[in-house]
DNA sequence: ATTTTTAAGTAACATTGGTTACATAATGTA
DNA sequence: TACATTATGTAACCAATGTTACTTAAAAAT
């Protein structure tokens, strides 16, 4: 039995599929920082993921990124269910955001199990429901907040999906994924800093929990 | 038999499905600025879209405005689909921005179509694929575009849409749907009327094919 | 220990977009 | 016709964000 399945999808999935994910799916586990998926790429497979972030990020002609969500726990990717469906390629570009564990599924099995289970088929509704819904959040963020408070909703989102109150990174990091620069973060950061909202060092950011 | 079922689903659906929609669904015909579903609301009832065209907005706290994306022929509201699944309220505002020809289905049928017939489920798949990829490229209108760009766009989607190069609209209207104030949109229109790209009358724009 | 590289702080300035205020033009209505 | 209403044009100003340039500090490399 592929590491962790049971536990982490027993309760999800019916035996049969369990059973069926066991025997086509495969154990991975991938880094901080590994790129599991780039713009214009073909997909082959879809993940579950099992424990560890991934970071979800769009990026525009010109290179400029923006972060768009993370996957966590139980999360699988709209995207490449998007991708398989329509066999076009993908979108976005995937990034371990912290370790990572997934099952990787080959994509034929996906369709096959939409007519055979219906906890299946709830599952993949739900991905797509969750991954609309964390959509238009971003959408809220980019079109009615300023970047002071994007940029504290960012530092809360990344502390609670790592479950650290550190963040370790740079403001140049930050700057890309909210498509700034680094001179405006900096003195944002600073701001929240003289606000009492976080203490900043090199390399780190610690939210002080008001 | 519902008016225009067959000509528009008969290709995607197949006979057995059509007459389920045919006996359970409901004709309709809304008229331009009819409101279809506002944020909040419970859905009871799924839309397919005839024809005309269905604007879907977001609104934040304040009352401030934002379009998502059209619905065209052929379309339906993924995000209907999502309260469905969920029974969550709805997180949008859909308006008709045409007179609009729908289908309306009771939504304990969804579910049950699901399992039943693999069209449904391509269909409803298909929609939530649309649905996603029109959210991204809104964001990347908000994220990465300036205003002038943005609204040039907008104007280009909303003459496709409708099929008509003179869009009948306020410079107020186009502020509130860009979620930006009517002074900027007046300032810009003047500038793309200077570069030849429209031409501007009292509520009518017209767009110059260059 | 010295040098190099990378990260962060900050001032000065430019640009975009938002606000206020008011003028003018088109349309509707008594 | 006279008046009211609505839409648009525009100037002047302000605030948020982006850019350039340079400094200082920390860490890494030699």
């Amino acid at each position: 039995m592929i590491k962790e399945l049971q536990a982490n999808y027993g309760h999800i999935f019916e035996e049969e599929l369990i059973n069926e994910i066991n025997q086509t799916g495969t154990y991975r586990e991938v880094h901080e920082g590994h790129k599991l998926m780039e713009i214009g790429e073909y997909v082959k497979s879809m993940p579950l993921l099992i424990s560890g972030v991934i970071k979800v990020l769009r990026e525009d002609g010109d290179g400029d990124e923006l972060l768009l969500y993370f996957l966590e726990h139980g999360d699988t990717c709209a995207m490449t269910l998007n991708c398989c469906m329509g066999h076009t390629k993908s979108e976005v570009r995937a990034i371990a955001e912290t370790h990572a564990k997934l099952i990787m599924i080959p994509i034929q099995k996906m369709e096959e199990w939409l007519a055979k289970y219906t906890s299946w088929r709830n599952f993949v509704l739900l991905s797509y429901h969750n991954r609309l819904n964390e959509m238009l959040e971003t959408i809220d963020s980019i079109a009615f907040l300023r970047m002071d408070d994007r940029l504290l909703k960012y530092l809360r989102d990344k502390a609670r999906v790592t479950k650290d109150n550190e963040i370790s990174t740079t403001h140049q990091q930050i700057a890309y994924e909210l498509h700034t620069s680094r001179v405006v973060i900096s003195r944002l950061l600073k701001k929240l800093e003289n606000l009492g909202e976080i203490e900043l060092y090199r390399n780190q950011i610690k939210l002080v929990n008001a």
